[in-house]
DNA sequence: TAAAACCTTGGAGTGGGCTCCAAGCAAGCG
DNA sequence: CGCTTGCTTGGAGCCCACTCCAAGGTTTTA
């Protein structure tokens, strides 16, 4: 049976920020999948999703054909990780996966490809800080609106 | 025939950042479908969509029928279109238009709802800066490695 | 050694957010 | 009057990013 994802990608606790994914046990360089799971937070259905579309360059095999994960593997899916966040489609990741396997011929396209990403990353935090205003001003509408009715309720 | 929106919501343009939609007429306060595509980017499709999930507030009609927008509408479809860039789900928002239809009492239920939006806000704004950074880095890398290719080829 | 937990595959299914279609009514124009 | 253009509807279809399933092989624990 499939492990079924323990750790929620979104949970609800108040404080204290994002759910910091288990740090890496250092001095380590072979994971299983499961391993994989619990240290990226995306399930095992995922990660072998990632491998069938090309995200993935190729993972290690056990000798029986089990993924076995390695630290380059994790740091690439922290960088899918991140670029996920920017909204970035799945299929321009895998684009550059391909320019990576493809090798050093393809820095000049992977550069441009980093820096227009850059860009919309930039233009996503500044519609992100114009909603905010808005949201400020209606935040105080209602706040104000609560003053009022506590007041009207006091008279 | 559906009018197939002829203004595309992502641009390829190189400078001046996002295109603006074109501003409101002042004076007026009905509007077509298709005039309200032209005023928001989205199509008729998507408005007409909005209406049936429950997205919208109660849209006037002609006597024929036909849909007949007013400012508030508008203004309403501005506040929808921020919240969208925020990537809130459109049955949360639909949520908020059914706490505005129901009237004054639900002031603070609003009040927590937008209060909550804003702080999701807050911390993309941050993972999209982190993310920034560590495309900052790896852009500086490609950069360095561009310098050193370029000098190999020189000398 | 036997049970429980974990891993493998290809392919099918899901949910969100649109996107489009067909068939028909209505208005403006030459 | 006929043509073009625009609007109406319910329902079907599409794309993306997963998400799950069935049927079987492997590894670990007791």
């Amino acid at each position: 049976m499939e492990t079924t994802s323990t750790t929620s990608t979104a949970s609800a606790d108040s404080c204290a920020g994002p759910p910091r994914q288990p740090r890496r046990p250092d001095g380590q360089d072979k994971y299983t999948i499961s391993e994989v799971v619990t240290l990226t937070g995306l399930t095992a259905h995922t990660l072998r999703w990632y491998e069938r579309i090309g995200l993935m360059p190729h993972i290690d095999r056990s000798h029986t054909g089990q993924r076995r994960y390695r630290n380059r593997d994790l740091d690439w899916l922290d960088l899918v990780g991140k670029l996920r966040l920017t909204g970035m489609p799945v299929a321009d990741m895998v684009r550059y996966a391909e320019l990576v396997r493809e090798g050093d011929h393809t820095y000049a396209e992977r550069f441009d490809l980093l820096k227009s990403t850059r860009d919309d990353v930039l233009s996503r935090i500044a519609e992100l800080q114009d909603t905010l205003a808005v949201l400020d001003r209606k935040i105080n509408f209602y706040a104000d609106a609560g003053q009022a009715l506590a007041s009207e309720r006091a008279s």
